[in-house]
DNA sequence: CATGAATGAGATTTCATTCAT
DNA sequence: AATGAATGAAATCTCATTCAT
């Protein structure tokens, strides 16, 4: 039996074109920003009626919470793995640009929604309240990744801003290889880069935690 | 005299006019996008009358330009104050990371509307045309930092991924010290990856120096 | 054998799938209005599919009119008992009254759909064309019931008359009554102002008769 | 100066724009019921742009609302000039009726708004929310009226009830009356169902209170 | 210069109706 | 006969822009 084969035939399209629309939207919403797409140019890049769209989303923000949802679970999916191989809260924290590293090479339109779309915030500032949802699943999967090194639990604030500056970092690092193919040296330059963010984030999330250094690296 | 004095008084009350608008936009631009912010709200914000909106800027986006255009200003006098004290590449770079830091510091919201809020694009991704003319200055500005320093030109492609790189990195590091004061720890550790972002960021300038030349034009 | 035993299996269920759909429509309509309740709220109520809506009725406005014409049988029902007892102008008027409150009591939201839900119009004004059939059924019954003591006949726009007063009565001797036990001697005051309307109803029917008489086809 | 002298040009404007957008919509309301009046009708009968519409209202309700408002404002203006004249329980309600009789005849539009047209409910049901202020307004004024014969408070329910029983009168009794003349023997019958009407309201208002009625009636 | 009422193009949203299953 | 996904016409609503004062 197909994968849908349980559903009615009829909810099987309705999957399909709600999935229709969420990639019809993402692309546009990439292409001019979320604000500057109408809902007329998605239902037409989707090549349905108007009015379907109303059917599978209350309005465009809906829409755009559910790529967001989409994106924090693929992303999530690559932190997972990573979680399970590493050992310390340095390997963690490689482990957290890796993760994001793959997944804007899978899906590097949902990376681009996520943190450059304004999806995310990016600095302090506000949290846009409207993807609160995702955004909050994803700061909690960071966190899961972090905590299992450290003794006590990590503030929410430390957990935001050490996702923040992760986001910061790998847009500009990837900016360096954006092409694909960097020269050795550089190559190396961004090693010794990774590295030194690593210690910096490591160093940020223990400050003021002295004692638990000493007991995870003397592991 | 005060610096408007040579000035009829209804164009320094202009001018009053003008700036604040400006002030209000920018404001508003930070809290809720540009494209979410309706000009009547700006004028209420100015306490203004909306029609006198129009004496002052075509459009929204004129007005946008010319933040963008207040904030370049503001962001290429730390840059050429840098300039004047370095003495190689590294520092030229580490010159550029010091006058975005101390652009962010005096200018907060400035540094947002250029880095976050897609007036200057991050990652790769298509340049926002509408804002085209401040970008380009402000890649001249950079240009002109790093190029003291490198024997022949650098590819402009080259140039505006050191920009985004610069963009990125310094969003993300302002992360770890948001509320000022870092334990002395991280802030050893800021220095450190600090380091490690100026060589990356001069290797990557330096890469393949010779035979790229030959195919210079290409953007 | 039931009332339905000699249909097929099928079309029993058919009719009962129109039945729950007038008494969910007829209980929204009495609690939004006709305009303001959507297909699908009706249906959703019923808890059938959308589409089933239109195997039995063309649209909204065939069903409210099934509705009208179910209630005006009903209202019909009682004004014909009504006739049978009475011997006089004044008995015929009397009996309407007694019949219309039984109609009321017996079927509360049909008379509502009927009289407040502008199905029926009140004081003059436009008659709403769409329910003009069963309004046309409607005021022939009641015709029928006071022609049988004016030795001419009634004008239609005298009749049509009589009807919104008798509505217009009727509801407002209900606010009085409507949790049904009022005081005693409420109770004779209604009596007395029911008298007194039945008077003016007779005198107001009776009024000219000769003279009226010739120019009786003008509506 | 004239009546708007004091206010500028513009605010003048605006305001004859706001009543044009009344009067239109006042008369389309009772032509079609508010349901099925688009905005773009009123704004088109107005002679308006259809933005014009929402520098005035926020929407078809708020404009209802404002007629409404309008409507209890007149009505409430008889209700108050035959306060003054009345001596007892019994001529406070002929001054209602009289003064809603007044209103139906110098706002026809405005009676059939409130009465008709499901602004003001009638028989019990739901009071439409959407409406309640004017409407509550409405019931204080008749509170007023008739509790300055009563010793104690009346129970809101019972004000509500008294409404109700008004409308339904007034508007039954306008079907025998529309073309303004009457026969002397129907007008004659109509006063006596008047006078009936006003004891059963008396007597419905004094249920239960029985020294009441003995103060004031030996007044 | 400053104003804010008016405007209408275009966006969002609703919902009666159709139709393939 | 029953279903509900899809549809698009028509409604509501927003807002950048104009213009008379």
């Amino acid at each position: 039996m197909a994968e849908n084969g349980s559903l009615g035939r009829a909810t099987r399209r309705a999957l399909q074109t709600r999935q229709r629309l969420k990639e019809a939207s993402l692309a546009l919403f990439i292409e001019s920003g979320i604000e500057n797409t109408a809902i007329e140019e998605i239902t037409e890049r989707a090549d349905v009626g108007k009015g379907t769209f109303y059917r599978h989303f209350t309005n465009k923000e809906a829409l755009a919470t559910a790529l967001a949802e989409d994106a924090v679970g693929h992303l999530l999916e690559r932190i997972s793995e990573a979680e399970r191989e590493c050992r310390s809260l340095d390997e963690a924290v490689e482990g957290l640009i890796r993760a994001h590293s793959k997944f804007f090479h899978e899906h590097p339109n949902e990376f681009l929604l996520l943190f450059q779309r304004r999806v995310f915030p990016q600095v302090q500032q506000d949290t846009p309240q409207e993807f609160e949802a995702p955004y909050l699943n994803y700061l909690e999967g960071i966190r899961r990744e972090v905590e299992r090194f450290i003794a006590r639990p990590v503030a929410p604030l430390r957990i935001r801003r050490l996702a923040c500056a992760i986001a910061g970092f790998v847009s500009g690092l990837f900016s360096f290889a954006v092409d694909g193919i960097a020269a050795e040296e550089t190559e190396k330059s961004r090693e010794s880069l990774h590295r030194a963010f690593v210690a910096t984030s490591s160093a940020f999330l223990l400050e003021g935690e002295i004692e638990e250094i000493l007991n995870l690296n003397g592991d």
